[in-house]
DNA sequence: GCCCATCTACGACAGAGTGTAGTACGACTC
DNA sequence: GAGTCGTACTACACTCTGTCGTAGATGGGC
């Protein structure tokens, strides 16, 4: 699932609000950088519900957006696809190979702590 | 950089040669399971060397192409790329945990050797 | 009751990416 | 010289994304 310029930034929005948000808020926040209209958002909002990266819930005459996973949980899956896009065992371990090769020290030291079952990812912030 | 199906298929091809192909060679291979033009290889065989995904190099009148990076590269570049886009340390730390939280337990062992550094990316198959 | 502000629904259009292929043209074979 | 093989260039339909405009519903204030 690639998102264009503008999800993107719409996504981000909503990762970055702890309450859900109206096409209003959104459309605001996007204001400061970007100037889209109000339609624009709305349509880009509705799209990402659709695609199931938002939750719509309708809220008297307005509907809320909030997403409906978080960037760690959506990141976690892309990489998850782009391990199972991999073959067999053998080819999934080089991938992993590569990967961890790539990662700085302190990445590294991160992967560690989280293989080693420290806490859960419900918990992490 | 996301791939179409028979950008995807084509690439497989490449993956599975050990050397590098024709578009001929391509063509062949794709023929036992789809029934598309010579033509239509050649394009998305250009499309993919213009993208980076493929080398093309001249063998004569012909055209050779191989892939640039193996799949397994290719996957761990991805799943860089997902990991990159989450913001701050905090952030990496629980999509982390989200990641290995998904793998299987088979997986996990496979990723706990990775990071002991057991063999390198290089002569894994 | 009526009007205005606010929302949503629906439609539209351009530009990029992808799948698909035809035609034209050079080079090699016989 | 004609057929074969290969590349280059072009084209077209479809989908996705960014971007809105317009029309219709709805609720609050006068």
């Amino acid at each position: 699932m690639s998102l264009g310029h503008l999800e993107r930034d719409v996504m981000d929005r909503l990762w970055a609000s702890p309450a859900p948000m109206t096409v209003r808020d959104v459309h605001a926040a996007l204001g400061e950088q970007r100037d889209v209209a109000y339609t624009t958002v709305m349509t880009v909002l509705q799209r990402l519900a659709r695609k199931g990266l938002a939750s719509q819930t309708r809220d008297g005459k307005a509907h809320l957006y909030s997403a409906s996973e978080s960037r760690e949980q959506m990141a976690a899956e892309l990489m998850m696809d782009a391990l199972g896009d991999v073959g067999g065992a053998q080819a999934r371990q080089a991938a992993l190979l590569h990967f961890v090769g790539r990662m700085s020290a302190n990445e590294t030291e991160l992967l560690k702590a989280a293989l080693s079952g420290g806490s859960s990812p419900e918990r992490a912030p």
